[in-house]
DNA sequence: CGGAGTAAAAGGCACTT
DNA sequence: AAGTGACTTTTACTCCG
């Protein structure tokens, strides 16, 4: 039992501080080659060399291949289950597991346990249910499991620090997700969220800082090339539109551009104007649809980093 | 249809009272 | 906590090639 609840303390420092980023751009989307031994960044193809970063214990697990190859005995601990995946009942017998009676000192302890454990089914009920939840939207947006487990651990931290009370579960849900997903460098926006979830954006964006201030939550504000691989991936774009997106990025960000400007308006524009670079234009709508970013919004994006970055463009 | 452009409404944020 | 104001984004629309 105390072997149990240090492994979880460990396991919530690593999750919640040790996101690794890429130090070239910032970017959480490192993976791992296990046949070449190197970690690289899918965000600008920065290869890290292994022994630059600590990775941490041996447990910790990269992506969900690394995690189901390791070793170790039953399942692995995870925050999506109620229970951490450790089932375990207490019977109702006064046997012990040899079958034999318990002696009637040990009894009024288990009595003891059984109580606890009815006590704990009510309140973790409900928590089945929000993890449930978690678990129904990340997979309709195809979220890694990494996200996935770092938003029901906020939710469980938000049920520890009695923050569902007054509110709706599902919102609190929707924002552990909202949190989640920022924390890995795979930001949705409120937009996409309040889809998936059915709560207003407001409502989860009013939770999120809650859930931010009272659980000390430190979470990188999203940059504009967060956005890039999904948009890129759902316009079927090149991967050379891809880089040269990143690369406007980060010209217009060095051009202080950036303040004040939401990240996925203009990681749609830069997208607009690379595909247009390397040509494979993607029209406004095309790109408006993946990001959910106006038209209006892009244009006028678009004009201002042609402009800034003194590019010609020529329309073909 | 794709795009440029515009006015007005709506939304979000910092700041004050 | 409500109000204000500067600013961004969206809505809805027209016009052009």
């Amino acid at each position: 039992m105390i072997e149990v609840v240090k492994k979880e303390k460990i396991i919530e420092k690593i999750i919640i501080e040790e996101v690794p980023r890429c130090p070239e751009c910032g970017s959480t989307s490192l993976k791992k080659d296990p046949a070449r031994g190197e970690i690289y960044c899918e965000n600008c193809g920065l290869v890290v060399e292994e022994n630059l970063i600590d990775f941490g214990p041996e447990w910790r697990a990269f992506d969900y291949e690394q995690q189901q190859k390791r070793s170790r005995i039953g399942p692995p601990l995870t925050f999506t289950k109620h229970d951490k995946g450790l089932s375990t009942e207490i019977g109702w017998e006064n046997k012990d597991f040899s079958g034999r009676p318990i002696s009637p000192k040990n009894r009024f302890q288990l009595r003891r346990m059984r109580k606890w454990q009815r006590l704990m089914e009510s309140s973790e009920r409900s928590l089945i249910g929000a993890l449930k939840e978690i678990h129904r939207m990340a997979s309709v947006m195809s979220l890694p499991r990494n996200v996935q487990e770092v938003a029901s651990l906020i939710y469980r931290k938000a049920v520890s620090k009695n923050l569902i009370w007054g509110r709706r579960k599902e919102g609190i849900a929707a924002a552990a997700l909202y949190a989640a997903c920022r924390q890995y460098g795979v930001p949705r926006t409120l937009n996409e969220i309040e889809e998936v979830s059915g709560v207003s954006r407001k409502i989860i964006g009013k939770y999120f800082r809650v859930l931010c201030s009272r659980l000390k939550l430190k979470l990188p504000s999203p940059s504009p090339r967060d956005y890039v691989p999904r948009f890129c991936s759902q316009l079927h774009v090149s991967r050379k539109v891809y880089l040269k997106a990143i690369e406007i990025i980060n010209e217009v960000e060095k051009k202080g551009l950036f303040v004040g400007k939401a990240p996925a308006g203009l990681a749609a524009t830069a997208i607009y104007i690379a595909s247009i670079l390397c040509g494979e234009k993607k029209t406004q709508k095309e790109i408006s649809n993946v990001s959910g970013v106006t038209e209006v919004t892009i244009r006028s994006h678009y004009k201002e980093m042609v402009r800034q970055l003194g590019l010609e463009i020529d329309i073909s």
